[in-house]
DNA sequence: TTGTACGCGTTATCAT
DNA sequence: ATGATAACGCGTACAA
């Protein structure tokens, strides 16, 4: 072959760059030098790329050798241009630094990557106006598909997305009203649980630290599942029990600060999420009360850690990483055209550990 | 204005769309669209975007007026085709299940939106082969720049990149060799310092929990530096001193078991980032062994935790979320042509508390 | 300051 | 099974 023959109003003295070479090579190699090489059309190639099984082997072969010997890469913009997809995901997250966000993004991206999907991020610190912008410019670059934590975002965000007609799921909450497709686990349930289980061991005197409730809609389900559940014991979960604290281990300390200063003191508290209740727990033990002997305590989410250092604690699992997993997949669903219609929900389990270990695991689905 | 204003060649009776109307209403509205509502020439529109000071102002008003009742959204896939660029930054790390990473990646994704950039990761959870798919699927994607962390990587990675030609930055380490860009900081010197410290406390038994040094430059380094603080002082690491374990608690846990039963018994233990260090604490914990009376732990990485529920805990501060947004603009210099020519270092803290908090703070730099 | 016209790299429609 | 060619939506010389 003649050096010419790439691109062809370009000329250049290198020899023709083989991919195992580092050398400075920048003239970018797109689908018609390959068709070149190949002796076949700028067609067949796109064909070789998106229905090989549309090909004669022997062309498919002679195609593929092409592409090798030049490394050609495709142009994604290119493709998008043409197709209307870009092969990618926009996921909107409160907060990367939460574990339970990150590791629900981790398994979202390397379930997406594994069919060839690329995942784009946005966070916005529970900040609707950040949301709003974030979701934008997810759309903007063309995302084929948004997910979102939670169902209920501001009056601007809904109008972009029905304007915008990208397929969108709602995650981390279930929508039963079945306006939008969601994939998660029934917050509200899981502290009926949670309270549930308090009531049978006894418990009358109830407290929450929950993280802010504004802009949250789980963290208000959370708290309504323990009103509910109480109110359905004839009990009430007084105002003052419930103390709103930013998601750290130093809003767990004071919210549990703040509950034991009550009267009368609860004995039975249920936290929002884990950074909550590890500091929770991280007081307790600052300011010498025996967990679960003098207070009973509950968090949500991944506990690991927990369980480590303080058996003694009960937990709700909050299945993060599965739930990255069946929102990726049931997105890649959605592309391929399934129709979905009822949200997709997760079973969730109470675990409640002795000194040694778990003495019940109490599932709710 | 009449509806078939809209895209020339369709007709269609809906009123004209406008922005707030969540009605069905898929035909996307393009530039040429926007430049006929405001009676200008699509160049216009597309200066009205790129360089509004170009414009007079009045055409400019006009513009966004368009823009405004059509609700245009420009297109990424025709503006990257047509201007070489994405304003998409591409991330790979090995898991964004470790809070280092996370949080890294949080401040990373905030500090480039905050300049029009977007940010699309993949995660190779030490695997090589996922680390070079995970890359050349950015790349494939088009990203203007790509980040990697640490600095060594496949050969077929290293090709990859050189033959792409794509700006890259390498992250949580110093490239002093200047080829490649670096940001991050002196991870050997890092170690050293916790090293002398403990030295200098009469320490003369060590230990190391360390993470899996296969494909981690990262932790040889920490290692490798707790090493040469020993050797300068005449001492040496036996082998059997530095346990591999995996990062997680139960590593940190299984890692101070093996260590405690060694004899000599290490006085000294430094961990190779957070998890190891509080599995540590937590098992000295269970044991019965003090801290920091009995055996030192020095922990690398963000111990928030460590320092609410263990005072006695040194540690070693790593700027992670700092880290990240140091990343992110460099990045942004490189991409508006701003030379860089040395590695970009940040300074690291050894943070020793006594049982009421820190009682000095040791600077590397 | 604004308009005209072409090209960016790929896919998809229609032939053959 | 393969080829020719017209979009796809935008940026940017160059011209006016």
């Amino acid at each position: 072959m003649k050096i010419g023959d790439i691109n062809e109003n370009k000329f250049s003295l290198q020899s023709f760059a083989v991919p195992t070479s580092g050398t400075f090579m920048n003239q970018r190699i797109k689908l018609a030098d390959v068709a070149r090489l190949a002796g076949v059309s700028s067609a067949t190639v796109s064909r070789s790329l998106n229905y090989p099984n549309l090909l004669k082997r022997d062309t498919f072969k002679k195609i593929q050798d092409a592409i090798a010997t030049l490394g050609y890469v495709p142009d994604s913009a290119g493709r998008a241009l043409a197709s209307r997809r870009t092969q990618t995901v926009g996921l909107v997250v409160p907060t990367l630094d939460h574990a339970i966000f990150s590791r629900f993004t981790q398994t979202m991206q390397t379930t997406l990557a594994e069919s060839g999907y690329q995942l784009l991020i946005a966070s916005h610190e529970y900040n609707p106006t950040l949301e709003l912008n974030g979701a934008r410019a997810l759309i903007e670059r063309g995302v084929d598909a948004l997910v979102l934590v939670g169902l209920e975002h501001s009056q601007a965000l809904n109008e972009l997305l029905a304007q915008s007609g990208i397929p969108m799921l709602a995650t981390w909450a279930l929508d039963r009203s079945g306006k939008s497709l969601s994939v998660g686990f029934d917050n509200q349930a899981a502290s009926v649980l949670a309270a549930r289980h308090l009531l049978d061991l006894g418990h009358r005197e109830f407290g929450v630290i929950s993280g802010f409730l504004h802009h949250n809609d789980r963290a208000r389900a959370r708290v309504e599942g323990v009103r509910k559940a109480l109110r359905d014991a004839g009990l009430k979960l007084p105002a003052a029990g419930i103390i709103e604290q930013p998601f750290t281990y130093a809003g767990g300390r004071d919210g549990l600060r703040a509950l034991v200063a009550l009267s009368p003191r609860p004995t039975a508290v249920i936290c929002g999420n884990d950074l909550l209740a590890i500091g929770a727990l991280i007081e307790c033990q600052a300011i010498g009360l025996a967990v679960p002997q003098e207070i009973s305590l509950i968090g949500f989410d991944n506990h690991e850690l927990a369980s480590h250092f303080a058996p003694g604690l009960t937990t709700i699992n909050v299945p993060a990483a599965e739930l990255g997993r069946v929102s990726a997949s049931t997105i890649m669903q959605l592309l391929a055209g399934v129709m979905i219609n009822a949200p997709v929900e997760l079973p969730i389990e109470l675990v409640v550990r002795g000194s040694t270990g778990p003495v019940a695991m109490i599932s709710k689905r």
